[in-house]
DNA sequence: TTTCAGTCAATATA
DNA sequence: TATATTGACTGAAA
């Protein structure tokens, strides 16, 4: 599918024309941009944290790959895309030379016409490392700040403070979004023993006092049952967290989900597919695929289940944030710092070898072992991503080789 | 009203 | 030129 993600050079100069881009690829069929593709790739939620809509895409993305012309199909559009810039940007070239300067240098790559798009676009914020760390260290003290203390701190950093409440609602989200991926690994570290952990029943045991952990200084923490507390402490070494249900990527269980559909209750909505597990590898670890097993010899995974919330003895004893956000000591550990990933083994073997379409589906989520970064986070990074979506284009493509047809209603 | 999930889109990075 | 990051926005749920 989509050009690998940090491969992507090497990928192009392997298979230079099966490449399919995460623009082309999420613009085309799965209806998002391509920033919305890559974080969609890059972070995964547990399908059973999906809502509706967050599934769609992965529904796509499996009928698409039930398409047996969808790369083909795909690598036309490509290039069609391409003759049409080329047009219009002969077009464009001409139009200067005919024309006037004054039209010289507009971007037609941007596919936009000719409008005076400036004024109205207000600039986009971009936050300072320090007002980062700054909003950083104030999350740490209260993940969930009162109105006060937003004012206060966006009278400290110099932001609006529709600024910060954004940056709040965002650093909670998105770390909300690694927890799961932790789980997930940490789910699948623990699954090959027994599923009930320590380190599960830990986190289970310290699950229950999640949404306490908004430091008790406001009030106004999150609704109850929801993450909360200075998930950066977790995030930074805590391997699991969370509420209740099986951890598996939203990749698996996109597939599971389908092939439930597919079995037996068609129509049925993806939720239902979900429960009706069968052929499913992996309980939901990251890692990559098995290569050599047939499909369908695999078993699914209970064992990740729910992995409540880790402790929160990290918990912030907290003063309000707003004493000293600027200069206040930080405890934050970014979450480069947790190192976790496993090995990932390349998708190559699995897939069939030479073909077009395996080599662009492939390039999509697969990373190249030389692409090995200086930074160990991305790295991690990397790792983590490949073993996630390894796991992916393994399922889909074992799913899409299933002959049944399916019937998805939306 | 607040929080969240999902997404866009500008910008950064490779 | 492709992918990654991230501030902002929308709509739904509580």
């Amino acid at each position: 599918w989509l050009t690998s993600l940090k491969s992507s050079r090497r990928a192009r100069k392997c298979a230079p024309n099966s490449a399919l881009g995460q623009r082309l690829f999420g613009e085309t069929i799965l209806g998002l941009t391509q920033g919305s593709v890559s974080d969609l790739l890059a972070r995964p939620k547990p399908w059973h944290k999906l809502s509706l809509k967050g599934r769609e895409p992965f529904v796509r993305m499996q009928l698409w790959l039930n398409d047996p012309n969808n790369v083909e199909k795909l690598m036309d559009m490509k290039r069609m895309e391409k003759k049409a810039y080329m047009k219009r940007r002969h077009s464009s070239v001409s139009d200067s030379q005919s024309c006037e300067s004054s039209s010289a240098g507009i971007d037609y790559s941007q596919g936009a016409s000719p409008q005076p798009q400036h004024q109205l676009k207000k600039p986009r914020v971009v936050l300072a490392p320090e007002e980062k760390e700054a909003l950083k260290r104030a999350y740490q003290q209260k993940p969930y700040p009162s109105p006060k203390t937003i004012e206060e701190l966006a009278t400290q950093l110099n932001l609006k403070t529709s600024t910060v409440i954004n940056w709040f609602h965002n650093y909670r989200s998105r770390i909300r979004r690694e927890l799961f991926i932790e789980e997930i690994q940490a789910g699948s570290q623990s699954q090959a023993g027994a599923s009930d952990s320590p380190s599960a029943r830990s986190n289970r045991a310290a699950h229950s006092s999640e949404g306490d952990s908004c430091d008790g200084v406001d009030a106004e923490g999150p609704p109850e049952g929801k993450p909360s507390g200075p998930e950066a402490d977790e995030y930074s070494n805590a391997t699991t967290k969370s509420q209740g249900g099986p951890a598996e990527s939203a990749f698996e269980a996109g597939e599971e989900a389908l092939q439930g559909a597919r079995s037996s209750e068609k129509s049925e909505s993806f939720h239902l597919g979900m429960e009706s597990l069968e052929d499913t590898d992996d309980e939901g670890r990251l890692k990559a695929p098995r290569q050599s097993s047939p499909p369908g010899s695999q078993r699914s995974g209970e064992s990740l289940e729910t992995l409540p919330n880790s402790a929160t003895e990290g918990d912030a004893s907290t003063s309000a944030a707003s004493t000293s956000v600027l200069t206040g000591e930080s405890s934050y550990k970014p979450k480069e710092s947790s190192e976790k990933i496993p090995s990932v083994p390349s998708t190559s073997s699995t897939l069939a070898a030479g073909s077009q379409k395996a080599n662009s589906i492939q390039s999509l989520f697969s990373f190249s072992e030389a692409a090995s970064s200086k930074n160990t986070r991305d790295n991690s990074l990397r790792k983590k991503k490949a073993a996630n979506l390894n796991n992916i284009i393994h399922r889909l493509e074992k799913a899409a080789s299933r002959e049944e047809a399916v019937e998805w209603e939306f």
